[in-house]
DNA sequence: TGACTCATGTCAGGAGTCTGACATACGGTT
DNA sequence: AACCGTATGTCAGACTCCTGACATGAGTCA
């Protein structure tokens, strides 16, 4: 054979994707008690970093599609998790925020969160973490770049 | 506020993310001409480097569920890229492999989905690979250690 | 002013995936 | 031999998310 195929045990690909998969796993486990999801939590959490994003915004910063964004938003306005005028000041955007109980919410949400992520952590040196965050950087910036 | 939420900005987790959806999206645009998704590709990168592994050992390599992965061998079979014995050798675990006309179809999928490997490392220099892999491998470890 | 481009919110339909459940098969323990 | 725990393949139903499409609003340029 020409080619040998991509070995799945050396490829930084596929690395990336068992992180991935194990991070979400992780965040799913500690999540699912506080009856959240994760894109649940990923939309409290970019709010409020973020006050004021639309739809749009939101689904971007979460890695999901408008559509979906926009049911989730919807279900958040309706259980009081977060507040969207009725008529949007500029364009057609609506600026959601956070109701005071939509933030305790995310209070206790990212204290799980947090957790994990100390754990993920824990075995890393900080100029490991600083190579490996700069370098996962590097990644997006090349995937992103369409031809580099 | 007691606790400042997590800085997305900053945060491994949320970069990690971020990696793994531009990865997942560039492999997309490349497999998506040659018809195929990132699952069905992995299926049969799986199979080509452990042939006569089960449905269940193949879920457990794409990161997706048995009856997911049961679903698209079904169809694989169907479709002449991949063959299974119609009774168990063993247990109740089928043995999958590549037929020819799969060998084939994955050779051209191997080749761009490398192109991205390639262009997503393309700004790293062998240390950073190497000390970036590992650090995913740690990240990896302690996320399914359970309690590290 | 009018035409063009882009971004946004929203609706409908469909593909992919998951949860839940059941029967079967192996291994270890009593 | 009988039991139990684990792993597997499979079926059915529901859910999530995406693709495709449309109308609206803002900015740009002639």
């Amino acid at each position: 054979m020409s080619q040998a195929g991509i070995d799945l045990g050396s490829s930084m690909g596929y690395l990336l994707k068992e992180a991935s998969s194990a991070l979400r796993a992780a965040m799913e486990e500690v999540l699912r008690p506080l009856g959240m999801t994760v894109t649940h939590y990923s939309c409290l959490e970019l709010l409020a970093q973020r006050p004021g994003s639309s739809n749009s915004d939101l689904a971007r910063g979460a890695f999901v599609t408008r559509q979906s964004m926009n049911v989730l938003l919807q279900n958040l306005e309706r259980d009081g998790y977060v507040t969207r005028p009725a008529e949007a000041p500029v364009g057609k955007a609506l600026p959601a925020s956070l109701t005071p109980r939509g933030r305790r919410s995310l209070e206790q949400a990212t204290a799980a969160v947090r957790s994990v992520e100390v754990r993920m952590l824990a075995g890393l040196t900080d100029a490991d973490r600083s190579v490996a965050f700069r370098a996962l950087q590097t990644m997006v910036r090349s995937l992103r770049g369409g031809d580099g």
